[in-house]
DNA sequence: GACTCACGGTATAACGTTATACCATAAATC
DNA sequence: GATTTATGGTATAACGTTATACCGTGAGTC
């Protein structure tokens, strides 16, 4: 095999200069139309791809974007890549997604990694317990970011997150409605973004009905931990019968708990998720949860990242978008 | 703020020229002790960060690897990323996931994008019906490339995978032994890798045991489709007792179907599914499958990229890891 | 004291693009 | 016919690294 061709040998092969055929290939309009044809004939009979390294490090122009997330293998992460990555696309940017785990060191390393190619963008799930190095790290390289649904700190970078706070409080009424008086919130790890906001939600709004504060029940957002901590949490609180959960992945998994314990969803505890998953409405029994459209949420992280770039000087700004209430089959009136 | 600092910045702050600068953060030893300080000192001080692409660009090295998924919510795949990442990073490697969403269209924007900036390597598991184009585009850049999963052709690329047929052979024993004397295939669209082999691996573990050839059932891997196909399967063949699926996505989701149904999987039905994912063992009930452990292969993949990075003449080669079967809830002796 | 040699530093030319400024030529204007 | 003005092409200098080849200096050898 050859070597790989470059924008010289097209230039050579259409018998024109390499500025000439710089110009054809990114479409300058300048250019006249027959000896546009010619230089695009030699580029297609080449193969000719250019080097995206050369011509960013020249142009300053990067469209490839990263998609930093705290656990790939969320589905609710993966319908938001879906979303974002359809808008990006149609823009001309690639997205591609680096997975944190949760662990900072590994995110650290990471986003190092990351900066050093200068890419055109960042969405970010900061990783719990994120510190400020980090942050500094990207401040200081420029990188148009975005951070998503974990918010630290204010204003340093635009966020894209959920009505948290609005959210918990409908799902909180209609939990109450029902006849449910003691409440316990399940799922998240101490201290981030999300989980402090929809905490702090419900204790407000249980507050404002004069109800007891609610029992917090930290885990891992996974369908597993739910499935173990929901015996524990029960036999530790057996006056809670309202139990809003941290993701739909706990929920589900305290569901299939709540059923090996020989009990019932929506009967003797009701179990209320957060996302809507796809799995949501297929569990056994189907879940009710606070929906977000990952897809649209995907959507408009995007369209802030874009705005971002396009205009890096704006100030920053938040913007949340509202979860609305889908009840399905594990809420129901209290029994007994 | 002030301007990106580059190596000349920090060769004029230590006092050096940039080639002495750059020899001290490549780590070359060929530099004195003294001088050594003075550079890590200013390059610290300033915050530098190397340029990645220039450095890549002049070096030929790129210590950035992609790894194009079909599907990024698959668990599966999550898992073989974890394996994948961990291995690669120990190697100072960053790993970055693309998501052809098995659309063939966007896998090829996503790889042209992809070898425009010259990464040090590709882990690929093509989309369903990729076209030889797409081969040739990435044999012609010669971008280090291992396919995964579902093979193409033969000796193209370095290829991981699954022994399909004799994994489908011991399940379709252990179903035998338990008296099931029809099988149906579920799940995968046609022409694909690993479905043709473990088709052609049923069809031929049913001919040698004298037994009827099995129906073919198509239909997307997740469990939506899973629970909408399986009654229009147990219609259209009510005389099938034994089903393998093509993935436990799909099995979880017949087996959520067949309860609908008032059935229970391992009595009038036997249900199998393929990976060992971490919802097959807590899926209610728990699934029988032929497990595979995904970060254990992700493991394997990582290393046969590595030593084709490091040796690019060794001829290419296909590294095939067993699936083991795995007994639990959803087979057992027929029934009626 | 002339010769070799190791050591530690540097000047310089790449890598493959694109932005800029410039220069022909032909057409248009008076 | 001289002057302006589009039009379409090109030479050249960046972008920020690293590989190469080179060159002092001082120590070691005979």
């Amino acid at each position: 095999m050859e070597q790989k061709p470059k924008l010289a040998d097209v230039a050579l092969l259409a018998e024109v200069s390499t500025a000439t055929a710089s110009q054809v290939l990114r479409g300058t309009g300048r250019i006249s139309e027959s000896t546009r044809k010619k230089v695009l004939a030699a580029s297609k009979k080449l193969n000719y791809v250019r080097d995206g390294r050369a011509a960013s490090m020249r142009s300053g122009e990067n469209r490839e974007i990263g998609f930093a997330v705290h656990q790939i293998a969320n589905p609710f992460n993966a319908e938001v890549i879906s979303g974002v990555s359809d808008l990006l696309e149609t823009e001309g940017y690639l997205v591609s997604v680096l997975d944190s785990r949760d662990d900072t060191a590994r995110q650290r390393r990471n986003l190092e990694a990351f900066i050093q190619s200068l890419r055109g963008g960042l969405l970010w799930v900061p990783a719990e317990n994120t510190d400020d190095a980090t942050y500094e790290l990207l401040m200081a390289h420029g990188i148009p970011t975005v951070s998503f649904l974990r918010r630290f700190g204010k204003g340093r970078f635009d966020h894209v997150g959920i009505e948290n706070a609005d959210a918990i409080a409908s799902a909180t009424r209609h939990l109450v409605d029902l006849g449910h008086r003691r409440f316990a919130y399940l799922g998240g790890t101490a201290g981030f973004g999300v989980r402090v906001e929809r905490i702090e939600g419900l204790r407000k709004a249980l507050a404002e009905l004069g109800l007891p504060p609610p029992v917090i029940w930290d885990c891992s957002d996974d369908k597993v931990s739910g499935l173990n901590e929901i015996s524990s949490l029960r036999n530790a609180h057996p006056e809670v019968s309202g139990i809003i959960c941290n993701g739909d992945m706990v929920a589900i998994g305290a569901c299939s708990g709540l059923i090996r314990m020989g009990m019932t969803p929506g009967k003797e505890l009701s179990i209320i998720g957060f996302d809507d998953v796809e799995d949501a409405a297929i569990a056994t029994p189907p879940l009710t949860t606070l929906a977000v459209s990952p897809y649209q949420l995907g959507r408009k992280l995007a369209r802030v990242a874009l705005d971002r770039i396009n205009d890096p000087a704006m100030p920053t700004a938040v913007s949340l978008v509202p979860a609305e209430l889908t009840v399905r089959a594990t809420t129901g009136p209290i029994s007994g």
